[in-house]
Parts: structure tokens; C-alpha cells; sequence
DNA sequence: GATCTTAGTCGTCTGCCTGACGATAATCAG
DNA sequence: CTGATTATCGTCAGGCAGACGACTAAGATC
């Protein structure tokens, strides 16, 4: 590998950071790290860390995710490229360039944390970032620019259930439509008709599967079990009711 | 701006890559340069180059769009992130990470050549990479990974215009209903009909805004001349035939 | 055990949108 | 004038979504 004249491009730092988004008790909660250093000493952050040197971009992520949250990015989880942030002046120390990742995981045990983050937590993105004019509601936002890349993470998953079958992602192995219908309506914060939405999964070709089984876990009558199916575009799509 | 100890992380280069794509006779062209310089010397590539110090990246993708093809953002083009491309073996003389951006254009006069790119061209996208299992038509594929970047641009032009107003990005300032039809013919590759596209997009609300004039520009019956309205997103979207 | 509550599931009806396609309008080439 | 070409308007049937009634099957409460 014989290098460019060093001289011809300026370094950069490369890092990963993470949107990882679960549904816990009816509300879309997001995954941050309080950070153990300056810069942002002590404030919320995203989980990430910087891209080794042999590593491909999703390979840091899915460390970046086991290191700092215990996740596997295979066990029924969603991990994707998001967006990359480049402004020069987004960390006060030198340039540094990030590739975030937004991951989609059922509700699991509480966080475990790790690398230099002194504790990790869920939190729903409403209090994390503002939405629609309001202010967050914590005093401190996220460190950084990680209201605007988790703010960016949520509009790709609130748009992304629409049209795929990601909403899976956020349900265990076995789920129940009903289940199904609550991560709709807490990733879009609507109420959904259980009717319309029962007819509308069950009768998308590849979307659930029936797994033979049912749960009364929510109570009332028993629900069937389903996993995911193999279709991964929904066809026609899901609609988001207007607002 | 006091520096990270250097030994915590490994430096990388940053580059943009360009996406740029336009409809030219009836078909979808990609914009690609040739390489003046080794690796792949010779060798068709899409334009870019390195990010500096002090820009953001969308200014990056902007200035080198100005500078290798004279294109200038503002005149009627889209341009976007499409994603970040980090394989440790992508450029073999380093580690480079390019974060590729996607240029929707109006069909424009030829191209120039610039920086280190001895010509570009305008190049159907169905030359340049393989399609449907097919091969591409040209010997020498696209340099680095760019033929799998190219693909991910197209696939994000043939998306993007099912559900927002973009396809207007490839059409001059006025134009008529048939003439954006022939946009999605081409970005599609399908045939639509050409009374069902026209309720279709005069009756969505915002998207088209007549200018008063009429034009016989394509020959038959003078056809009206339509803006771009201000929504962006299309409700309902456009329905991309079945393939 | 009767009743209430909670969820799940099946149907019906109506309106809107789409695809298929007939019909008409306005220009140009001969 | 005739035909070719493109634009534009209308009609009709099928499919899907929203609104909502009805029924089912469990646990909770009295």
C-alpha cells in the first residue's frame, strides 16, 4: 500500500455512532451513554467510538454496539447505515467525521455500560430531543450533534415501518399482532384501529408467519403467535395516519 | 482545539464521491470521469475527491461537483447524502472513507473535464453496471467500489420518485406533463400510460404549478407548461409498476 | 357462577384511488 | 385534406383503507 503524499489531504478522525432504538412500555426509547470525559463531561451522549483500522464501517458499529450496550447485532436485531456528520467544527477537538447507524431492538434488559461511558440508559426520544417546537425535556441535550443524528435516526425508522417489515425488529421472536400494533403506534405515537390492522398484517403475503401458538400475556382473549416472514417491502405499504 | 493523543486512533482520508445522474434521450446517464492518475489510470470513475479541512461535506460535494463537471447546485439540481462507503480495502494505496453524495440534474449541454479527469462523459447507468444479472456492456467496469455506489444511487433515484416531487430535478425550470412522464419512464424503464399519469400528477396537490404558457416543443397537441409546486413528499405516492 | 373487563378476530359498508381504455382536441407533415 | 402524434378528458370496474358493528375467549370481580 504505497500512501498518498501526506501533504495532498487532511487526516481525519472516523467514528461510528449509534441510534439504537427499542419500544418499552407503549413509548420509542433510545439508547444513551453519559459521557466519562471532556469534551460534554458528564452529558448524554450516543453510544460509538472511533473506526479501527481494519475494520469496515458496519463491523465498528456492531463492536461499538456488543462493547457498549452487550447487544449482538444477530440476535433479532436491525442494523443499518444512517447518515455521516462532517461539519468541521461538530467536536471541539479536531475533525472528526461520523458514520451513524441506527439499530432497531426489542425491549431487552436493562443496558449494561462499558468503553468510557460511566452508566447507559433508555430513554424515551421525547425527552430527549424537541419534537414538533417543543422543548426537549431535559435541561441538558445530547452532547455534540446527537439530538440532530438520533432526531434523523427516528424519522428513518417512523418512515421505514411504513414500507417494510422492520416494525419486526422490535418485537421478540414471537409476537402477536396486538404487540405489533403497539410498536406502530408508539413509533408513530397514534392510535391504530385493531381491526383495520389485524386485517391489514394478515392479509400482507410474507409479513407474519403463524407459529401455531397463542399467549394471553396482555390478557383479555388469547392471541395467535407469529415470527416474522420472509418479505421484507410491504406491499402496498403500511400508512401513517395523516396527522 | 487541543488534539486527541494521536495514537488513539488511526487516520483516514475523506472523500466525496458524486452520483450524478440526469435523463438524456429517453434514458438514465450517470456522469463519470476518467482516471488521469494510477490506481485503475484510465478507467472510468465517478467524480470526487478529497474533503478539506474546512468544509462540510455537502459544501465538499457541492465544490467538486462545480469543479468537475461546472455544475452548480442551485441551478435546478438536487443534490444529497446517499451513504458512506469504508471498506479497509476500497483504495488500495490507504484507508479511505468516501461519503458518496447523489446529483439529480436537468439534462445539460456536455460535460467538462476537470481536476485530475482527463474527459467525462454522460453514460446510460445500464453501460455501466450490471442490471438484472446482466453484464455491463463495457469491458472495464467502474473503478474502486463505484460500480456498487452508482448502483445504490440509482436504486435511491428509481425510490425516491415513487414518494416525493424529485422527479422534477430532471426536468428544466418548465416543462410539460409528458415530459415529466418521460422521466419516469426512463429512471423507471417502464411504459406508463400517459392518461393515467397525467390525472395522477395534475390532481396531487402542490406538485405541479401551471405557468400559464403551452409549448409544442414534443411535436402534436401544445401541451401546457408546468413549475415545480412546493410539496416535496407525494400523498399518495406514485406506484411504480410491477416488474 | 354471573357479570364485567380486556383483547383478539371476523365482517360489512362506503369512499377513494388505480389500471384499463374509449373519445376528443390541437398541432405538424405530407 | 389526411394521417400521425401528442395532450387531455371521461368512464368503469376492482382493490384497498377507514369507520365501525358483532362475536369470541380469557381473567377479574362480585
Amino acid at each position: 500500500m504505497s500512501p498518498y503524499d501526506p501533504s495532498a489531504f487532511p487526516p481525519f478522525a472516523v467514528t461510528v455512532d449509534l441510534v439504537v432504538l427499542t419500544v418499552r412500555e407503549h413509548a420509542l426509547c433510545a439508547l444513551s451513554v453519559r459521557r466519562g470525559e471532556p469534551p460534554y463531561q458528564g452529558r448524554w451522549a450516543l453510544p460509538g467510538g472511533f473506526v479501527r483500522a481494519d475494520e469496515d464501517l458496519s463491523q465498528a458499529a456492531a463492536r461499538e454496539l456488543a462493547e457498549e450496550t452487550g447487544l449482538r447485532a444477530q440476535s433479532g436485531a436491525h442494523l443499518e447505515q444512517l447518515a455521516t456528520y462532517g461539519d468541521p467544527q461538530r467536536d471541539p477537538r479536531m475533525r472528526v467525521v461520523s458514520v451513524a447507524h441506527l439499530v432497531l431492538a426489542p425491549d431487552l434488559p436493562a443496558p449494561r455500560a462499558g468503553g468510557d461511558a460511566r452508566s447507559a440508559r433508555w430513554a424515551p426520544v421525547g425527552t430527549l430531543f424537541a419534537e414538533g417546537g417543543q422543548e426537549p425535556a431535559e435541561a441538558a441535550p445530547l452532547a455534540f450533534d446527537h439530538a440532530r443524528i438520533l432526531a434523523d435516526g427516528v424519522e428513518r425508522a417512523r418512515s421505514k415501518i411504513e414500507y417494510s417489515s422492520l416494525a419486526t425488529a422490535f418485537c421478540p421472536p414471537e409476537f402477536t399482532v396486538g404487540e405489533l400494533r403497539r410498536v406502530y403506534e408508539a413509533v408513530w405515537g397514534v392510535a391504530l384501529d385493531p381491526r383495520n390492522f389485524h386485517r391489514k398484517v394478515t392479509g400482507t403475503v410474507g409479513f407474519l408467519v403463524p407459529t401455531g401458538g397463542t399467549t394471553t400475556r396482555q390478557g383479555g382473549r388469547p392471541a395467535q403467535l407469529f415470527r416474522a416472514g420472509g418479505a421484507t417491502l410491504l406491499n402496498p405499504p403500511m400508512l401513517r395516519p395523516e396527522v
